[in-house]
DNA sequence: TCCCAGGTAGATC
DNA sequence: GATCTACATGGG
């Protein structure tokens, strides 16, 4: 936590409006996005689109600072998927897998974020093999290695142009980045060099955009799907993780199973919302201490 | 000291 | 193909 002095919000701009189906704590903790932290309860600052975000929830309101309206239909409501009905996809979910009705009404304020691509592909290079709190610091240590600062120790995110032209080998694993340096140096060149680019992947079908980023180094099924689920839009996308293992295991298969098994069970199970059930599933496994 | 973490590449069979 | 292991780093 750190201490906010309220006066200085007070005399700024902000943008409020009223949101359903949204727990802002929930949708930035659930473990889809690594670049935020907790100035005070229901009260962010998040690290996104080349923005720092201070965001604060009250009841049913959101509460943008040093926002404008323009600024909010251009970035936010998009990042935080408020266009969306989210009754409608846990209706369907619910729908045809009653088993997962208790976790999604305990959990009924998440969202998928729409995160941007290449932050999104370098934070789940960093994630494998490392806990959320390991990944949130590395993806602290490269922003202010490489990313442009703000202000006092806040550094946005580097974007591929600061990253192409400074990073080295010896300065991402000064970021701890571990074994992972060498998977991010190419994810950088290849997107750099233009063989991973974001436009053509938007306009790729999911099969095709995921081909392309397995041929990054150290992006494999897993990786691949959270950057299609979290930075593409694609929802029907479902990363399995040992969490996921875990808890479709418990749930539908009751013995120790093969990843694509498992993948393709739940493409069959619950379609283009795939990518939702994930996330509250994720959620459930999470919270669930028998696992 | 050992084991695990939102995995993957490379070796080996 | 299907398994086995090394890979940095930090925490329980």
């Amino acid at each position: 936590m750190v201490s906010m002095d309220m006066n200085d919000l007070d005399n700024k701009e902000y943008y409020k409006i009223k949101v359903r189906d949204f727990n802002l704590e929930e949708v930035l903790t659930c473990g889809q996005c690594f670049n935020f932290m907790e100035l005070d309860k229901d009260f962010f600052q998040v690290i996104a689109k080349g923005k720092v975000l201070r965001i604060r929830q009250e009841e049913d309101s959101l509460i943008f600072y040093d926002t404008t309206k323009d600024e909010y239909e251009r970035i936010w409501k998009d990042y935080f998927d408020l266009a969306r009905d989210y009754g409608e996809i846990k209706s369907a979910i619910i729908k045809t897998s009653p088993e997962l009705e208790n976790v999604i009404r305990e959990h009924s304020g998440i969202r998928i974020l729409n995160q941007d691509f290449f932050e999104t592909l370098i934070s789940f290079i960093i994630s494998q093999n490392k806990q959320i709190p390991q990944i949130k610091q590395v993806v602290r240590n490269l922003s202010e290695m490489y990313g442009t600062k703000v202000s006092d120790s806040v550094y946005l995110f580097p974007t591929v142009k600061e990253l192409s032209e400074n990073a080295t080998d010896e300065g991402i694993r000064e970021c701890k980045a571990g074994f992972r340096a060498p998977y991010i140096l190419d994810a950088i060149n290849k997107v750099a060099a233009g063989d991973v680019d974001e436009e053509a992947l938007k306009h790729a079908s999911t099969e095709e955009a995921k081909e392309s980023l397995l041929s990054i180094k150290g992006v494999g099924e897993k990786v691949a799907n959270c950057v299609l689920l979290f930075g593409l839009g694609r929802r029907e996308s479902f990363p399995v993780d040992v969490w996921m293992k875990r808890i479709m295991e418990n749930m539908y298969f009751h013995k120790d199973t093969p990843k694509e098994v498992i993948m393709d069970f739940a493409k069959e199970k619950f379609g283009d919302y795939a990518g939702y059930a994930q996330q509250y599933l994720f959620i459930y496994a999470k919270e669930n201490k028998t696992l």
